[in-house]
DNA sequence: GATGAATGAGGTTTCATTCAT
DNA sequence: GATGAATGAAACCTCATTCAT
């Protein structure tokens, strides 16, 4: 049945330092494997093995299949979408980028590093988000606060300084997002190299003609 | 395992006209409760209970529950994506769409309706993609395909009368198909409606600004 | 379940002229796989495959699965067996065979030339002795009837001639039929071919040798 | 489908010290089941319940069905066909057996008790050898083997020193052969108890006579 | 008589989970 | 903490049999 929602990831809040060596290597081979084959395809056996501990030790510290997952994807949102949000603050609160274009390369290059870091974490939340209805609502929400919230007051903030068009932000912010998405999917899909530098400056040169006023 | 790749949904090729009233509602249950809950969280007996049909009658027409997932995907993937690729073919050979604006509306237009009238298959071909190693290299295959074909020469077409910009085929492509996409996933996902003709305005606006020469 | 007993085929006693072609083709069909992968791992399915019709018709004659096998196996038992309980009650009363030679030797190539024909049959009774205890309670009793009776006096017969040894009947009987199964043995389960002459004299030059007085 | 040949039992090499007791009590419920019943008509939930265990347990250390049929054949194959052939070798080489009677008591009576310890698996063995083709191929190289090999030579000897008949070998062969299975075969179908000793003496008396110069 | 779609009981197999050692 | 044997529910699938056409 898999996650229920991500306020439940929250509450593991498993702290890593505190796994042995073998429950760190079932979070290791989980990771792989959830992300190659998909969770429901991924036997607890499967896991055992490619940890190489026992199909008891996969239970002692993670009490369900469910609960690997979460202590996998728990510490990937509690603490990168967070830091997401408070980055946006940031760049907003403290003008530290006066100009659009800088904001847009800063907010870009992130977003395709952590895609890069993230690759497998982020094919277990897509297949969550594809197949899991309380996983769709959960990010539906998020997105949600994320555009009304920090992200959404920096392009506001643009726009009203004349540097952006002057569409409803979520359309502006769906432009960005996409053209981001373009260079990150197949990444996270095919797993394929990425030139960082490169990406950033092609997808900021077409977003800045795009949302030009 | 799922499918193997795209070619044997083609061999598959059962006429729907053939089944009987009993297999198209295995067909639609099935349809319903793999783009809502997942292939792998769909059991033959949901999809009986649902269809209101024998666990037998599931097997009967669908020798493998895989066998089911190729009559679903089967038909969409066999007569949907060529004509997709046709429709590109049509409009640069017989040069119908002389502006680029009215190409990219055509294009944006047909892709945005066929995302609406095909949500569900389009979700089960997500899940496969992400998890099924042969999906994503047959599909990455077909994307080559469509870019160094059809689609392609009219992207060129227009870079050469001076309509658009001249970056790679494929960064244009990526763009195009991003921005699409940024109006498609809340409704493949969420299932949410949309006005089909002012989506289509918005997508046209931005990337006519994003690819002026 | 497989059949009860031999009465009950009897009682099946179906006259194979009042099948129609399709039936016939069942009961062919039925024969060359219920003795080539066992009754167990043919089908119905697989029968009505091979012969040509719908699986309905597999069960508008032969009310059961078991039934075919009744159908198959009830005219070989009903025609054969008697038989040769007839043909040994006629050796010894009319004497035909003055010298157990003779004797033998027409008994070897009955039973010889009886197994040629009868393959199918013979590999299906097989499968039924081994797995089914009524066939097997059935058949033992079968031969201790032949060997109590017209058998057995021919061979008390031929020992108050002083042409055979003073054993057992039993014993003289065993040893008769084992050799002619040292023959039949390989044409049954392999279905390889036979000089059916050749192997009638070795064997009887055998027993004559084993049986001398 | 059953096993596929015998190569493959040997490969299988189970250990049967390392299996547990409720592993060893599901292998001796699908030895009496199978032997009674035949394998197809013996189900996984049969043999869980006369072991007295879940029908997981049967499933863990025997992957398949036909796995459990692999580890009950495999061992009576690997270290009993073998000891055949290392018998007969003996008795030629160390020409422990001066007289061809002597001899013939020692095959004779090792295979009848042989018969009499493997009864059930002997039953299966029967069953497979009549359904299975790769099974019936498989023993008849076997015995093939035997008959080139080391009883071959024995029989040759007895034949050159003017012990036994001038016949071909395989033919001699036969002969031994079914006279040995005129005993052993009430004893392995019906489970019918059996005078080692006199059936020996029986079954040698007759042989001598009919393989006599 | 013939068809073949439909049934449902039951077979084989998988797998998340538990627990004694 | 770690093991892995054991469990049993539930998954996928087969197949003998029925019945409306």
């Amino acid at each position: 049945m898999a996650i229920k929602n991500l306020q439940d990831l929250f509450s593991e809040s498993l702290d890593e330092t505190q796994l042995t060596a073998k429950q760190k290597a079932v979070l290791r081979a989980s990771l792989k494997l959830f992300s190659d084959k998909g969770f429901d395809r991924t036997s607890t056996s499967d896991i055992a093995q490619l940890a190489g501990v026992s199909e008891g030790t996969v239970y002692k510290q993670f009490k369900t299949k469910d609960g690997i997952l979460a202590a996998i994807l728990g510490p990937f949102v509690q603490q990168v979408i967070p830091r997401a949000a408070s980055e946006f603050s940031e760049t907003i609160t403290a003008t530290t980028y006066p100009s659009f274009e800088e904001f847009l390369r800063t907010v870009i290059k992130n977003r395709i590093i952590f895609v890069i870091d993230n690759q497998r974490q982020l094919r277990i939340v897509l297949q969550e988000i594809i197949t899991d209805n309380n996983m769709r609502q959960t990010f539906t929400k998020l997105i949600q606060e994320l555009v009304s919230g920090p992200l959404g007051q920096a392009i506001t903030h643009y726009q009203q300084a004349g540097l952006i068009v002057q569409w409803p932000v979520l359309r502006v912010f769906h432009y960005i997002a996409a053209t981001i998405m373009s260079y990150a999917i197949p990444v996270a899909l095919a797993g394929s190299s990425i030139n960082t530098q490169k990406a950033t400056d092609e997808a900021a040169e077409f977003l800045l003609k795009g949302l030009k006023p």
